[in-house]
DNA sequence: CAGTGGTCTAGACCACTGT
DNA sequence: CAGTGGTCTAGACCACTGT
């Protein structure tokens, strides 16, 4: 189909971080040319990528790229990209460091480890559209992390987990907002002191062992996050 | 606007109840010669309907009139009302009655009473679009039942409590499969037998203080559940 | 076969934004 | 003012369904 034609092209673009964020897309006169179709069908192509949220429209001033806003379920206990196979996004992760390093007090409590026994650290770079959105770090018991050893990390860590025999069972999370700190700053392409969202998430097995304690350093315009609340905190 | 007119009269005719799911709309020509607009004004108006879920299309068939299949998120502890609240359907509730019963076994260990202990029993039957989705069973204690005597029972229960000053914490949920049981298969407009979701929901204050036992008898073909899962049910 | 929705064209007028 | 997206018309050809 015509219009297909366009939209394949544009999401392309838009998927690879070639056009980025509030880019302005062609004019539609620009696009019927340039595709050789009438208006009608450009239109009924950018309603499609409008519905999927990867463009909007404002009048008398063009189309624009969204900035990537996926909703990301936190309490369905899914990995980064088993959140966003749904989504339309195109979801990349890049191992930053993989080390053991001795645990320190809040994660040696997490953890229910000593202070200052050896942990295993991950850190990775969690992009959209080829744009990073998270810094996830994330602390494993020895043993656990052990396992991790010369995986490929660039995709979930839970279904690894799973496969190499570690079951999960539930997690628990806070929230808190805090300026970037100046050592993520560059990998979130922020500046430091931007407000980000910080997340630490604690996973536990099913019979309540320590399985993963992680920070998640996110940049509040990438996404819209989704907890489902007591009706009154208490 | 034109399209809108297109929109309105039909999406009326819907929430209504006029036009019963799985009716067969005009046909596009029909909607073109009664509203005098062209042909993509109507096929406009009947996208946004089917955005909306309440009209699909099938080609050379025709466009009819969608089951309502509200995605109805449990575990977030609100009502029917509250839920459907942003869905484009007509919720609307009724009454059918409100007694003092002696507790059975299952309600007593539920609301932590002693069985045929005096409890509150309201029965009230939901509907969407005007036709009946669920049968809802509730059971509170005797002091807390009594705070709903005499109010307007058409909305929902829980901000009804709030307002009088009962806190509401966390609740638990069962769900099963059965045929639908005799005595519900009218208010339920099916036959007895049919398969219908059964769930148990009970709702504890705050300090676990329990306030509330429900069974909700529903019909499959009208709801979405969504329940947040632990990974691995443990 | 007549009737349905799916796709597409060429053209019009409009409201709105920025210069 | 020129350029943008928003709405709408009249018409065409198509694939599909049911008789």
């Amino acid at each position: 189909m015509l219009r297909d034609r366009v939209c394949q092209k544009l999401r392309q673009q838009i998927l690879s971080g070639e056009l980025p964020p509030h880019t302005r897309l062609p004019s539609e006169a620009n696009l019927m040319k340039s595709f050789g179709v009438s208006r009608v069908t450009v239109r009924q192509g950018m309603r499609t990528l409008a519905g999927e949220g990867l463009i909007y429209s404002l009048q008398g001033r063009g189309s624009f790229v969204s900035a990537p806003r996926a909703t990301y379920n936190l309490s369905a206990l899914l990995g980064f990209h088993e959140a966003m196979r749904s989504m339309p996004f195109n979801a990349t992760s890049r191992l930053l460091s993989f080390r053991q390093v001795a645990a320190d007090r809040e994660v040696a409590i997490a953890l229910k480890v000593k202070r200052g026994d050896s942990v295993v650290e991950i850190r990775r770079a969690r992009c959209l559209n080829g744009r990073p959105v998270s810094l996830d770090l994330s602390y494993f018991p020895r043993d656990i992390g052990e396992r991790l050893q010369n995986q490929n990390l660039d995709g979930d860590i839970f279904p690894l987990l799973e496969s190499r025999g570690v079951r999960l069972g539930r997690s628990r999370l806070w929230i808190e907002a805090r300026g970037c700190p100046e050592a993520y700053a560059v990998d979130l392409s922020v500046a430091p002191g931007t407000p980000i969202l910080q997340l630490s998430r604690l996973t536990l097995s099913p019979l309540g062992r320590p399985i993963d304690y992680e920070y998640l350093f996110c940049r509040g315009d990438a996404f819209q996050y989704k907890v489902e609340l007591e009706r009154h905190p208490f």
